[in-house]
DNA sequence: CATACTTTTGACCAATTGGTTAAACTGTTT
DNA sequence: AAACAGTTTAACCAATTGGTCAAAAGTATG
């Protein structure tokens, strides 16, 4: 479902460019076709984002932003932790089902090694993960919870999250058959599975 | 450690394509850049892969001939299963750890939208999982391990394995607070905390 | 309506890129 | 040494690509 509303040109620029980046990668995608998706003439690209650099850097920026900030939020409600950690799946699952090219999107750009200007973007962001490790700690203290390095536990999260979703040309053929039915499923029932493999490795 | 040895030319050729093709992706890679790295001019890359998409799909049938062809080999030993599952794990890891760049390289192009030679080649590779489904389910009614949909069971591990890895530019920066030390660590006691993770899934 | 400002366009450009071709080089056979 | 086949090179080409520019088309202001 796009916005087919009526939207000014910047905004229907960079809706065009967030599409033909997460479906072509950076090198991939041309200034032509991201000027037809958006029904404008090239030039017009140039005028709003004065390169393709720049471009490209307002993609990313939102697309990370996207799936990197505020994710973290979940952990500063009043829920029990355990409660926490099942919305976190929850929402940051869903996050990447609406959007399945963006976590691609972002690792496939992040791990280019030519003029990687999503490197330094990432390295200006900002994001860090200070608060849930204060938050882990705290119930391991409170004996809430088995003893837990909270880098690796946000890792294997993030892991049974995304995987799923990225190796999925890899997935529906090979291990669903190509039944998409099968895959799609799959993915309906995650959140659980995933839910429940992370508990039965803190619960205490 | 790279091959200095008297290579061939076409071996020389296929090298530098591995490397570069993996560096930039397939839209990136120019070329003119594998050329160069291989120290040959570039009508040479001509004569012997006639076009870009010939020696690109070369070095893809290679890296996913590397990461998929008989890595479930290890299931047809003699081992019982949670050795063969922990065999596994190593393996798959340790093969990912030395060429890092090639799952990254499999999933980019898959999730690429426009003439994407890369899914073609999965569906005429023929790589199946039906060996590892039915010792699973031989497992199960044995009572070595709990009632495991194989599907899931494998899905896991690869998630496991692959992600701490492909999104190694986000861990090391935001996780690891550019620690370079510390991330490696992590990988490097990753096989244990896998398969501790794995078999508390399906021990009985 | 006239002026000034912003937005949009088409024509154009220089650089890059994948690919071709014919000539030159190499080693082997006769 | 001549003929031959395989290998390597430099020069070249047509198409593509990111980007520029001046003119045209809107739009607002007075």
């Amino acid at each position: 479902m796009k916005n087919i509303k009526h939207q000014n040109t910047e905004e229907k620029i960079l809706d065009a460019a967030k599409e033909v980046f997460t479906e072509e990668g950076k090198a991939g995608a041309k200034m032509q076709m991201i000027a037809d998706r958006a029904g404008i003439n090239k030039s017009l690209l140039h005028y709003y984002y004065r390169s393709k650099d720049k471009l490209f850097a307002a993609v990313f920026k939102f697309a990370f932003g996207k799936m990197a900030s505020r994710i973290f939020d979940i952990f500063k409600s009043d829920d029990d932790f355990f409660t926490q950690i099942e919305k976190f799946i929850e929402n940051y699952l869903s996050a990447i089902i609406k959007n399945p090219f963006i976590p691609m999107f972002i690792l496939g750009e992040l791990n280019k090694k030519h003029n990687n200007i999503a490197a330094e973007l990432i390295i200006k962001s900002g994001v860090n993960i200070d608060f849930f490790e204060d938050l882990v700690n705290e119930q391991i203290k409170k004996g809430n919870i088995r003893e837990t390095n909270p880098k690796k536990l946000i890792i294997n999260i993030l892991a049974l999250c995304v995987f799923p979703v990225i190796a999925k040309p890899l997935i529906e053929p090979i291990i669903f058959d190509n039944d998409k039915n099968a895959y799609n499923e799959y993915i309906k029932n995650r959140k659980d599975e995933i839910t429940q493999i992370i508990f039965s490795q803190i619960k205490p």
